[in-house]
DNA sequence: CGCTTCTTTGACGAGCCTCAAACTGAGTGG
DNA sequence: CCACTCAGTTTGAGGCTCGTCAAAGAAGCG
C-alpha cells in the first residue's frame, strides 16, 4: 500500500486512460465506451519483464493502467539509458515499425489491449481517437526532444528539477495527483539511467533540491513545495499536451 | 571549394538523394524519374537561416541536395541543443505535424521541394517511394535514440567516436565519401552543440582521437583510420538503414 | 593585408563519478 | 517476535572529466 496514490483495485482503473485521452482530443460517448470496454483484457506484469525486445514488433498496443514501464537500450558493458516512462494512462507499443528500444516493466504493471482502438480508427469509425492518438504521438515526440536537452545542456540540478515538474504535468493530466503532490515509484537507480547521472549524485541532487526547500521525497510521493521555483531553476516549458487545431 | 567533395554544381545534384532512398527501398522508373524531376524546384539557403520554425508547420517538405542542416532548440540563456542534422540525401520537414524544433541551415544549403513525392504517395502511386519514406521516418527516430545515449551514458571520448562513425555511415549510404573519408563542414561550435559539451572540450577530444591514430580532421574532410577501433572503443552498433522487411 | 571566424592551448575550478561503507526499511524464516 | 537478508538510500573521500576564462595561433574572405 502506498497510501493515497495506490490503485483502487477495481476502482475505475480506466479513467487514467479516459482523462488523457481527453485530454488529447474530445471523444464522442462511443469512444468512451470503446475504451472503457477495454477493461476486459488484462494484462499483469512484475517488475523486470520484458513487455516489448528491442527489435521486435508490438503484437498488440496497450495502454498502462497501473504501474510504470520505459523503453531503454542496454550497452555491451552493462550501462544502460532509459528513453521515456509510461505512467498509468499512458501508451506503449502503438508504433506500427520495428521496435527500436526495448520495454520494459519498472514496477508491478497492468496493462489493456488497445488493439480494438487502432483497429477503429483504422476503420476510420472514431475521429476522436484518431485524433487522441495522433496528438499521443506528437507529445511522445516531444518529450523525447525534451529529454535530448536535459541529457545535453541542463546540470543534474536542472534536469532533476525538470524531469519532476514533467511528470507532475503528465500525471495530473491522468488525474494521478495534483499541482504539487503526485506518485513517483522510480528508484534512484532508474532516476540515474533517465538523467544520465550516477546513482550516487542523483541522490546528492535530489539532496540538494530538499536542503533547497523546492521538493519532498519520500515512500513513492514526490511533492513540489515551490513548483514555480523550481520551473525557473530550469527554463521548464510546459510541453504542448492541449488538443490538437490540426484539420 | 573544399576539394574532392564539394558540390559539382549541376553534375547529378539529385544523386545523393537517389541513392540513399535506393537504400531504403527499391524503386521503379517512374519513381526514379519523378525524383529526379524535383530538381527543378530548388531553394537556396545561407547558413543560419531559418527553414521551419518551432511550432510552425513545415509548409513542405524537402530534400537535401547539398550543405548541411540541423533541428535544434534554443535556452533563454543561449545554451542551444542539436537534435539531429540532414546532410546531402537526406529529407526534412516530412512531419505532418507543428514542429517540434526549429530546423536551421548550418552551411550554404540547397534543397529541392519534395511535395510531388508526398502527394504521389498519399495518392497510393509511389509503393517504393511509401516504403522508402517509412524507412527514413524509422531511421530518424533511431537515430534520435541513438543521440540520446550517446549524450546519456558516453563520454566526451566515445560521443565524438560514435558521432563519427553514425556519419560516415549516412554519407557512405548517400555516395559522399567512403568506408574511411566524409565530409564534415561543421565548426567545433556546432559539434559541441550536438554532443552536449563545451567547445574546448570537443576540441580536446578530437586531439586525444588525433594522437590515438584513430582519426584525422582537417578542412571539412573527416578520415577514419581506423573504423573498426573507432567501432570498439563506443560500443558503436550500426542503425539499420537497410531495406524495410516489413509488409 | 586586415578582418572575422574558427581552432588550439593553458590554467584553474567545479561537477560528476567511483569506491566504500554505513544506514534504513521491507520482507522472510526460524 | 526477532534475527537475517536484500534492495534501496545516504554519506564520505578522493580523483578524473569536463567547463570556464583567457589569449594566442590559423584560416578563410573581402
Amino acid at each position: 500500500m502506498t497510501g493515497r496514490f495506490s490503485t483502487h483495485l477495481g476502482v475505475r482503473p480506466m479513467d487514467p486512460i479516459v482523462r488523457r485521452l481527453r485530454s488529447l482530443a474530445p471523444l464522442s460517448d462511443a469512444e468512451l465506451e470503446l475504451i472503457r470496454g477495454l477493461a476486459e483484457r488484462r494484462e499483469r506484469y512484475a517488475p523486470g519483464d520484458q513487455l516489448i525486445a528491442e527489435g521486435g514488433v508490438s503484437q498488440r498496443p496497450r495502454f498502462v493502467i497501473s504501474g510504470w514501464a520505459c523503453r531503454n537500450r542496454l550497452m555491451a558493458d552493462g550501462r544502460r539509458q532509459i528513453f521515456s516512462f509510461m505512467a498509468p494512462g499512458e501508451g506503449l507499443g502503438f508504433g506500427r515499425r520495428p521496435a527500436l528500444a526495448a520495454t520494459v516493466a519498472l514496477t508491478a504493471l497492468e496493462t489493456v489491449d488497445a488493439t480494438p482502438v487502432i483497429e477503429g480508427v483504422r476503420r476510420g469509425a472514431f475521429p476522436g481517437l484518431a485524433r487522441a492518438l495522433a496528438a499521443m504521438e506528437t507529445t511522445e515526440d516531444a518529450l523525447l526532444l525534451d529529454h535530448i536537452v536535459r541529457l545535453g545542456r541542463l546540470t543534474a540540478f536542472e534536469r532533476v528539477a525538470h524531469f519532476l515538474l514533467e511528470l507532475q504535468q503528465r500525471l495530473e493530466v491522468a488525474g494521478l495527483g495534483d499541482k504539487q503532490r503526485f506518485p513517483l515509484p522510480l528508484t534512484q537507480e532508474i532516476l540515474a539511467d533517465a538523467l544520465g547521472l550516477s546513482i550516487v549524485h542523483v541522490n546528492r541532487t535530489l539532496q540538494q533540491l530538499r536542503r533547497a526547500g523546492l521538493i519532498e521525497l519520500r515512500s513513492g510521493v514526490a511533492i513540489l513545495l515551490q513548483p514555480e521555483a523550481l520551473a525557473k531553476v530550469c527554463d521548464y516549458r510546459a510541453t504542448a499536451v492541449s488538443p490538437t487545431k490540426a484539420a
